[in-house]
RNA sequence: GGCCCUAUCGUCUAACGGUCAGGACAGCGGCUUUUCAAGCCGUCAAUCGGGGUUCGAUUCCCCGUAGGGCCGCCA
């Protein structure tokens, strides 16, 4: 399961999520970055779930991340093994791990039970914050004898786990930062277990990284302040410091760490908006890292081979969602029709607009087979003006339904009256019937109508209520490959449809 | 309040002592065009302030200032 040291002198990275929510934006980034720095060394990308707060993990939230992590493509090299592949370590199992260090740290004195109530301490910081000073605890319990320790619980008095923090300066490199010193004479000791089974973030976070062998911790600038007690817990029981890389982090609008009062930006919100994971992955990785050139289009395995910190930004970024916007339509258009046919499908489903019959495509309102080419049609027309998959219900609708809804307003161009509207349509109209069914083709209809529209002021006066007639939109793709689509008995239909609307 | 981190166009960023401070997104304008897009072209727009060091600072140092992060029996 684990790999012993000798056989691990290679790079390992970790993704350690607390399973107590969805995974959003932030922490993608920062799984990304593991990722990417792993695979760039030719290293292991370890998936570890943090789930020791028992009240806050859920198992939907785990399966939230492990679902999310896939879907971008970041799939962890390593984990529990189970029938034949990896699932996540699971700090939930390896509470007799943590139990053990935590029995030695108590026996070697360099921790201790402590007894003060949360109130108390609620009290104390209170007051050391108000006159200036760091809020830290007073060390009160750590004189407590054994006897004194054993008849407290004795009577049942709650008790928690603290570490002696030992007053020194702590000083490490950070791959993004370089040199960075604390001192830890301004924290007090600290609660690493709520007692025996309950181990606490930075003690179990410490064990596993040293365990698991982690060489490289790569995570997010808010951890920047826990790295030195981390150190001092490592240097406590005798392990080997890693390397630290702390990334900045993700900003809002507001310039604040992105969080959920920044609305949902959880991945599986951006997924089911219809954003690709190539795109989400390319804006991610940009998003405090850069190639050095003036490239913007990565692929995951482009990033694995460019990436390393001497790049990476030591500033905040700003989500920017008109720049996901941007890189997701350019992924989008870069898609083949039946890919993108595939790709629209569901969302075409959640429009309500069609229904998935095993594998036939089924008009919702007429029951109509929709051939795969057909649909490949439909969603090509709208590739350029996709800047999500989620939009293609709105765009393409008339598509689909029986009836188009507009206004006779809509019909006539700009300034144009009704009654040339009208006689515009009728024009059309005529010449649309001569043509056989075997001739309707978008060429064939903008061969015989666009002479036509040419006579007119402006092609507008014909064209405009065409495409309105059709579409029910001011804005479309363009009528002749619309129309060639509907076919000639739906387009003959719905201009008469809109002649009647004049009248 | 204490500690730590950070600072180039609105936003993401390039320039590792010498550039007209470059690119991209957004914005604006144009071309194309029946519309909306896409595409192409153009345009607006930045080195937080003050001291040093240096022939020369966006770049190195110091001091301010501003913003952020952390100060949990959460992670």
């Amino acid at each position: 399961m684990i790999k012993s040291r000798s056989e691990s002198s290679r790079i390992r990275t970790r993704f350690a999520p607390s399973p107590t929510g969805l995974l959003h934006m932030g922490n993608a980034r920062t799984a990304l970055f593991n990722y990417l720095f792993a695979k760039n060394q030719g290293g292991d990308f370890v998936l570890r779930i943090e789930d020791t707060d028992k009240e806050r993990s859920k198992p939907e939230y785990e399966q939230d991340v492990l679902d999310n992590l896939r879907w971008l493509g970041l799939e962890w090299t390593e984990g529990v093994e189970k029938e034949g592949f990896y699932g996540p370590y699971r700090q939930s199992e390896r509470t007799e791990l943590y139990q053990k260090y935590l029995t030695k740290l108590l026996d070697e004195k360099k921790a201790y039970e402590c007894f003060c109530s949360e109130e108390e301490l609620d009290a104390q910081r209170q007051y050391q914050m108000s006159i200036g000073e760091a809020p830290r605890y007073s060390g009160k319990c750590s004189s407590l004898s054994k006897e004194e320790t054993a008849k407290k619980k004795k009577a049942g008095e709650k008790s928690v786990i603290r570490f002696v923090v030992i007053p020194k300066e702590v000083t490490f490199e950070d791959l993004i930062r370089g040199s960075v010193t604390f001192n830890t004479a301004l924290s007090g000791d600290i609660v690493i277990a709520k007692d025996l089974e309950t181990p606490l973030y930075n003690f179990s976070v410490v064990i596993d990284d040293s365990e698991m062998h982690i060489t490289h911790i790569i995570r997010g600038e808010d951890h920047i302040s826990n790295t030195p007690k981390q150190i001092l817990l490592q240097e406590a029981m005798g392990f080997e410091r890693p390397i630290y890389a702390h990334l900045p982090l993700v900003l809002g609008e507001d310039r604040t760490k992105l969080s959920k009062r920044h609305g949902d930006i959880s991945v599986t919100r951006f997924r089911d908006a219809g954003y690709l994971p190539e795109a989400l992955v390319n804006f991610l990785a940009l998003l405090g890292w850069n190639p050095g050139t003036e490239e913007e289009i990565f692929s995951l395995s482009a990033l694995c081979k460019q990436f390393s910190f001497e790049k990476t930004q030591k500033a905040g970024a700003v989500f920017n969602f008109k720049r996901l916007d941007w890189i997701n339509g350019f992924y989008l258009r870069q898609k083949s029709p039946s890919t993108l046919a595939e790709l629209c499908t569901p969302f075409l489903e959640q429009a309500g607009l069609v229904e998935k019959v095993s594998e036939d495509i089924v008009v919702k309102e007429t029951g109509e087979k929709l051939s795969k080419a057909i649909v490949e049609k439909i969603v090509v027309l709208y590739q350029d003006r996709l800047k999500k998959l989620s939009e293609i219900g709105e765009l393409a609708d008339f598509f689909f339904k029986k009836r188009v809804e507009y206004t006779a307003e809509m019909l006539s161009w700009k300034e144009t009256p009704k009654e040339e509207t009208k006689n515009a349509l009728n024009m059309f109209e005529e010449i649309i019937s001569g043509i056989s069914e075997s001739d309707w083709t978008k060429e064939k209809l903008e061969n015989v109508l666009m002479p036509e529209a040419e006579k007119q002021k402006s092609r507008g006066v014909v064209l405009w209520p065409l495409r309105v007639a059709l579409t029910g939109k001011e804005a479309s793709a363009g009528p002749f490959e619309i129309a060639e689509i509907l076919g000639k008995k739906r387009t003959l239909e719905y201009l008469k449809e809109a002649k009647e609307k004049l009248s």
